[in-house]
DNA sequence: CCAAAAACTGAGGAGTTCTTTATATCTTGA
DNA sequence: TCAAGATATAAAGAACTCCTCAGTTTTTGG
């Protein structure tokens, strides 16, 4: 909640009565609904409102604007999903590394995939703003995250830790993406994402305690 | 060009003089421009116009309405790109393995890298329309062409082809789309570049040869 | 050279969308 | 209980946007 967000997308006001509280959680709930069923073009200020049951002047009240709406959703949205990705590496501290990244990777595909059409509209949703920060913030979590996990891996030493790591995240994300863009078939999804545990697995194997990064 | 597309997407004529054929190209260019300087929903049709230094009229006399001309430029970036991709997967038929990796990530990488606030653009803009088609296009194309290359390397074998390739590019695809999300500067960039490949390669050495898919 | 075809123009109608604001209603704490 | 603060409302203005069409200009082929 608190957060270095630019300052021109932050909230206007926090709820202070429980009634207020409740609105602002329908209107975060419809954002996501209108984003689902209409996509991030027709989501307009009148249609969230609508959705949510109250009208357009109490969406303003707490949102300076259209953005800010957003990008409070989006925030919203990765936070969530960096404190169960921080979950799943806090618990595999210690842990071999095939281990690490079968949680990781399981626990950041099962996040997404859980409500897929969320997942979906969020996807096509961060693009309308300046997510630079957000984005930021997301992978900085969870790249901390990992890369300390990484560290106790009992089985294996890295000479460039950061960008093995690096390289990890960046795979994993973006095979994600990728099969949603794709809209793979569930069964080749599945299969995508057990190739891909093989993949880093394999990856982390070659270049554990290997001299800097072989040019 | 010719294209099964959506028909409520496609072109509504053709230009038949040599006139016209440049105004559709500052057209298609001129969307492009716009896409890069303001962003997909900044995007008018008036502005698009001016930029092209035609009237909105002539437009619409070659795109029955926006829509249809972002699926064009889409769709001629995308033709652009399978035909690079394919050209260097063909040229690697009958070479080891970790060569024909190592062209195709180079490629890929490379015309996404040659301009990338146009690729950025687009990234964000593929968002806006029904893409279902042209990313399934686009994904056919190359999916094709590698695993014909594939097919042909002399030192590996793979028991379920299609499933390593598409969890190839898949990685591929995403992993690019990840460094240009999350922007990061050239340096990083370039190192997750090479050590993509290292993965790429440890992963069909994994599996080369293997039982079908492992469970 | 000239008529027919092709290409181009751009003002403006019809419809949206964002945001403000004056007003009304509800909650809370003393 | 009741006034003051917190919330909610909905009408409406200003600003855009998409797209059309009646009319003009350019190109082409004979």
């Amino acid at each position: 909640m608190p957060s270095n967000a630019p300052m021109h997308l932050t909230p206007r006001k926090r709820p202070r009565q429980a009634r207020a509280a409740a609105t602002v959680d329908a209107i975060f709930e419809a954002t996501i609904q209108v984003l689902v069923a209409d996509g991030p073009d027709r989501l307009t200020t009148t249609r969230v409102a609508e959705r949510a049951g109250v009208s357009v002047g109490t969406m303003y009240q707490y949102f300076p604007h259209k953005q800010a709406l957003f990008y409070a959703v989006n925030e919203r949205y990765l936070s969530a999903l960096a404190e169960r990705v921080e979950g799943a590496a806090r618990a595999q501290h210690g842990a071999p590394v095939s281990e690490m990244v079968k949680a990781i990777v399981t626990t950041y595909w099962t996040v997404k995939t859980e409500r897929p059409e969320v997942t979906r509209a969020l996807y096509r949703s961060v693009v309308e703003l300046d997510n630079e920060s957000l984005i930021e913030a997301f992978a900085q979590r969870v790249d901390t995250a990992t890369a300390a996990m990484l560290a106790t891996a009992p089985d294996a030493a890295f000479a460039d830790l950061r960008t093995v790591n690096l390289t990890l995240l960046t795979t994993i994300f973006g095979a994600v993406r990728s099969v949603f863009e794709r809209d793979l078939p569930p069964l080749e999804a599945h299969a995508v994402q057990h190739q891909l545990i093989l993949m880093c697995v394999a990856y982390l194997a070659a270049v554990k305690s290997a001299p800097r990064k072989a040019s």
